[in-house]
DNA sequence: TCTCTGCTCAC
DNA sequence: CAAGTGAGCAGAGAC
């Protein structure tokens, strides 16, 4: 299927030389084409030609599409403050730690090679160093070194914790470190992303250019990089607010199952209930391992789980992970009715759709090919699911951004990261602010239970969580 | 310069 | 074979 995606930019101009500067941008304009202008509108429609491929999408279409344009634009016009000399300096520490980690792997491995080369590194450990008897292959034939790989062969023999090592100071280095600050505007100084509005599958957005969606916060080196995204002003504060458990809770809602509904309603910890249920004993005498694996059991669940896949994540026999897919489905039938329904579903008519309507279209779910035919079924599973999260936050978005300009307030949104939301915040106004962003968000589609928003404000992006 | 591959970052 | 959605980087090779 060929179709242009939706880049905001894509209205005003390419980027390069006949993009517009920021401030010619009339943003009132911009938003007329999809709610007013019918003569502009079918730009709009062609560009969003995936989604009106049934009459149905319309609905999508005019009532979430249509008023986030507006709120993007301003998004990518706003931007975001880094602060440079942070970078510098973990740019610094990180050279250190690369070049120190570069002489230990070509000691150990005996020889000097590029470290950034898969091809090479495999080579080495597997075709030179020997490290197991039948290396795991990539689907070219290449020794597969992935992170996965290396964890697994940790106790064989130092060299894959110093790979990891340079791996993940690298990656830092170059994707983030050093590239950011390559993408700041001359003009503002600041970073403007651009987010797509109609590539992903499911309906989320997408960012690029820089992509502001996968910013480190996982490790404590990358925690540092995410404290380098700032207010614009000095002593100005950001304010980010997520939805907690946001996946679980609308497939708790759409299924109905009186068991996870229950959970959330009583405000309990819903990966310590499941662990209780799973395992058929009382909340209080879960072990941690218990909760870690039926929180993988909650995750493969929401990506559409097959035994062979989470044992593999859990590093447990097939047996095991069997028997916990059991317990789970027998724990909370609404689910598992639900995900034989919504595949039953795909399989009639050939799509599935999130709560607003907005469809994907899934041609290989009647496929011969067990194999093709899984990864469409577990299409089926995931989209509505994660589609209609998608959902939410767009149209918490569009109705934020309206009640930000009807109060006239200084604050703004300025990024989105699938069930987060970051605002450059106006001091003075933080506590009609919060008000406004939790009631947006919380009330943004009707679900059958409670939905959860933590908000936080800080001096960066990591205080603000 | 473009495309593919392998890898890794996020939710 | 075997967990959903994305983007970006470096290497490697085609053109």
């Amino acid at each position: 299927m060929e179709y242009s995606p939706l880049s905001i930019k894509e209205l005003i101009g390419e980027k390069g030389d006949e993009q517009k500067t920021m401030d010619q941008v009339d943003v009132q304009v911009v938003a007329e084409y999809a709610a007013e202008d019918a003569d502009v509108t079918w730009q709009l429609r062609g560009l969003f030609a995936p989604l009106l491929k049934e009459k149905n999408q319309e609905k999508v279409f005019h009532e979430v599409e249509c008023p986030l344009i507006e709120v993007l634009v301003g998004m990518e016009y706003e931007g975001i403050s880094l602060d440079t000399e942070a970078l510098l300096q973990i740019s610094e520490s990180l050279v250190l730690d690369i070049q120190t980690s570069e002489k230990t792997i070509y000691e150990m491995a005996g020889r000097e090679f590029n470290l950034n080369s898969p091809k090479q590194m495999g080579e080495v450990l597997f075709g030179e160093m020997k490290l197991v008897e039948k290396p795991k292959k990539t689907k070219t034939g290449q020794f597969m070194t992935n992170e996965q790989v290396l964890t697994s062969l940790e106790k064989k023999h130092p060299i894959c914790a110093e790979i990891l090592n340079y791996r993940q100071a690298s990656k830092l280095k170059s994707t983030y470190v050093d590239a950011l600050p390559e993408t700041l505007n001359s003009r503002t100084g600041r970073i403007h992303t651009t987010f797509h509005q109609a590539v992903a599958a499911t309906g989320r957005l997408a960012s690029s250019d820089p992509n502001i969606q996968n910013i480190p916060i996982r490790t404590e080196r990358g925690r540092e990089i995410r404290k380098a995204f700032i207010p614009r002003v000095s002593g100005g504060l950001l304010l980010s607010a997520d939805y907690s458990q946001i996946e679980l809770r609308i497939i708790a809602s759409i299924s109905g199952d009186p068991g996870m509904k229950q959970a959330f309603e009583q405000g309990v910890d819903i990966h310590l209930v499941t662990a209780s249920k799973v395992y058929g004993i009382p909340l209080d005498e879960v072990s941690r391992e218990q909760r870690s694996k039926s929180k993988m059991v909650n995750f493969g669940i929401v990506y559409g789980i097959s035994a062979f896949g989470l044992a593999q994540r859990l590093n447990i026999s097939r047996t095991e992970s069997a028997d916990l897919i059991k317990a789970y489905n027998s724990e909370y039938p609404g689910i598992h009715k639900y995900m034989e329904k919504t595949i039953a579903f795909a399989q009639e008519h050939g799509y599935v759709e999130t709560l607003t309507g907005r469809r994907r279209y899934l041609r290989d779910i009647n496929s011969r090919n067990a194999t093709v035919r899984g990864a469409a079924e577990r299409n089926a599973i995931n989209s509505p699911i994660q589609g209609t999260a998608a959902d939410m936050i767009k149209l918490a978005m569009a109705r934020i951004h309206r009640d930000l300009e009807k109060g006239e307030f200084q604050t703004r949104m300025i990024l989105q990261v699938h069930d987060e939301l970051v605002f450059e915040l106006e001091p003075i106004e933080k506590e009609e602010i919060t008000k406004i962003v939790e009631e947006g968000m919380k009330n943004a589609l009707p679900m059958d239970v409670p939905i959860e928003v933590d908000i936080g404000v800080g001096a960066n992006w990591l205080e603000a969580h």
